[in-house]
DNA sequence: GCCAACGTTGGC
DNA sequence: GCCAACGTTGGC
């Protein structure tokens, strides 16, 4: 069982969204960092909602339902760019997996009260900030929902 | 809107 | 293989 943190922009993909469409395909990784956390992610797993850019702060809770699989998002990508003859064997695999809302923080954590916070200030979104897959411990996890107060559904 | 940090690309 | 130029992300 793992922990992670997951970043949207809202004005992309909110949160509301999120809650609204229940399960959801979490494409457009393209970053290799990203995407190897993505590949490590189990089902179960749980993931903190971050919406980055505008609201920066995490908003919810979702459980990853699926696990890594080819994006779709990016077959085009990778067609158009073999057809142009540049590309050796489709090196390119991005995936994406499947995260289900599973709750809501009653009160959100912002990013100034992460970096604030000395048991937080070392968490890869504040180490890392253009990370969008990252990895969180159990004890950043446990630390967070207690800001947010955070109730199991 | 600006800028720093980071990642990618292409010339050499 | 190095490095400058460029593009993107995301905080402020």
């Amino acid at each position: 069982m793992q922990y992670w943190l997951i970043k949207s922009e809202p004005e992309a993909f909110s949160w509301q969204q999120q809650v609204e469409n229940v399960t959801e395909p979490w494409t457009g990784v393209r970053n290799y960092q990203a995407r190897n956390n993505l590949s490590a992610m189990r089902c179960g797993d749980l993931a903190f909602f971050y919406h980055s850019v505008s609201d920066r702060e995490i908003v919810g809770v979702v459980e990853i339902v699926r696990e890594a699989y080819p994006d779709p998002t990016a077959a085009e990508e990778g067609a158009v760019k073999e057809g142009s003859g540049k590309e050796g064997g489709g090196k390119r695999r991005w995936v994406c997996v499947d995260v289900r809302a599973h709750g809501e923080m009653r009160k959100p954590v912002s990013l100034a009260v992460i970096k604030a916070d000395p048991a937080l200030a070392g968490m890869a979104l504040v180490k890392q900030s253009r990370l969008s897959v990252a990895p969180v411990t159990h004890e950043e996890w446990q630390h967070i929902c207690a800001l947010g107060q955070w109730r199991a559904p």
